[in-house]
DNA sequence: AAAATGAAATGACATTTGTCACATCATCAG
DNA sequence: CTGATGATGTGACAAATGTCATTTCATTTT
């Protein structure tokens, strides 16, 4: 398997490429400290797999991963980052890489590497828990469950309508007030604060 | 690295067994045929991660996954699948399994196990393409068409998480006043009321 | 009949939300 | 340099929202 490494910190990228070649397996055919580097030189070389640091100085992992990726869809790249970066996540899955691990992670990075490398996506334990969709999904739901009754179930799908409580109440027929109190004993149940992670929580539900 | 195997197939069950007991650092500890299995056995041996059918007889994966996480809920679950049952990937991930990669996929089970055991979440190549919030990372585009830029999609994709003005303004370092007024305008060009009728809005779009 | 129950409503309250006009500041083009 | 531009912030305000204690009323239970 070749592999490029590019990190903005020397230090890393050289116990990075020591790491990998100490593996039978893995061949590192190029080092860079930026993005830029990091184009040019999957260009140049025969790349399997691209291990490169999220935050760099001129041009970040996440522009170079997009750029390599319009040049070669199917480019398998694995970013690397600190606990502080972890905002970068979603973004950085909609371009498509196929990796997102923790720089600290040290032992895992040449399984993650070979799982990468074997078509597979690999990220790091929190940050699956960072993606949108799945930290809500968590809820795997009935509503017998939650001891939510009929009533409850139906304001609860006029919210996930968009609609107010002046609505609900008319639809209802029901007094705005009563709607008022039948939401805040749902979100007691549910464990939710307001009626907008309600319905987020109604659409993780059904999706 | 303590490893049960748990396939309804005996035959899968036993050329993976195989497969694993050829790698040093592997030992199956046991093996099972259902759900039921992957149950007691994670009670009555000392087990690293578990490799699992997602489609068994009595006790599907799914929800041997669900009891085991409930005993530990950093309990290592690695999922088989074949292609047809993808629809569970969302459910899966809810419950917190670590994995969740192809059979077809022979040759990186081992190092997906790995990544696994080192506190990675691996999964199969087109599984990721399956998960809500990729989908729509991909489909920026659309937001094109309602003038849409790309702080604000930051935004509208932190309102859809449920978050409060005041967890987004800390998210994005932007004042809460800032982040009003990004809600403000993004309400405006979709024509829409409220933040919970733009979480709505969201998920109709990505679903 | 009296008491208990549950659904619906009310009013008061603090908080959050959405709107708007305007202020600040860095950057960039002329 | 200067004015324009765009991104960000502020303050004030009305409306909507969520919480809570309490009330009303019909139905059921005892």
């Amino acid at each position: 398997m070749k592999v490029i490494v590019v990190d903005d910190d020397q230090l890393v990228e050289m116990s990075l490429t020591t790491i990998l070649q100490a593996d039978a397996g893995i061949e590192v055919v190029g080092q860079g400290h930026d993005g830029t580097d990091a184009v040019k030189l999957y260009e140049e070389k025969e790349v399997d797999v691209v291990l490169m640091d999220i935050q760099m100085k001129q041009m970040s992992g996440l522009e170079a991963a997009e750029k390599i990726l319009a040049m070669d869809k199917d480019a398998k790249i694995l970013l690397l980052t600190t606990f502080s970066d972890e905002e970068y996540i979603v973004k950085a899955l909609g371009i498509g890489v196929k990796g997102y691990i923790l720089k600290q992670d040290f032992e895992s990075i040449v399984p993650a590497l070979k799982a990468v490398y074997g078509g597979q996506s690999v990220f790091g334990g929190e940050v699956m828990s960072k993606i949108p969709v799945l930290a809500t999904a968590k809820h795997v739901f009935s509503y017998e469950e939650y001891d939510i009754n009929e009533k409850e179930q139906e304001v609860i799908e006029q919210v996930a309508m968009g609609k107010s409580n002046r609505e609900i109440a008319e639809s209802l027929f029901l007094s705005e007030g009563t709607v008022r109190n039948y939401i805040s004993v749902i979100l007691e149940k549910l464990s939710l604060r307001d009626r907008t992670q309600l319905a987020v929580f109604y659409f993780t539900k059904i999706c």
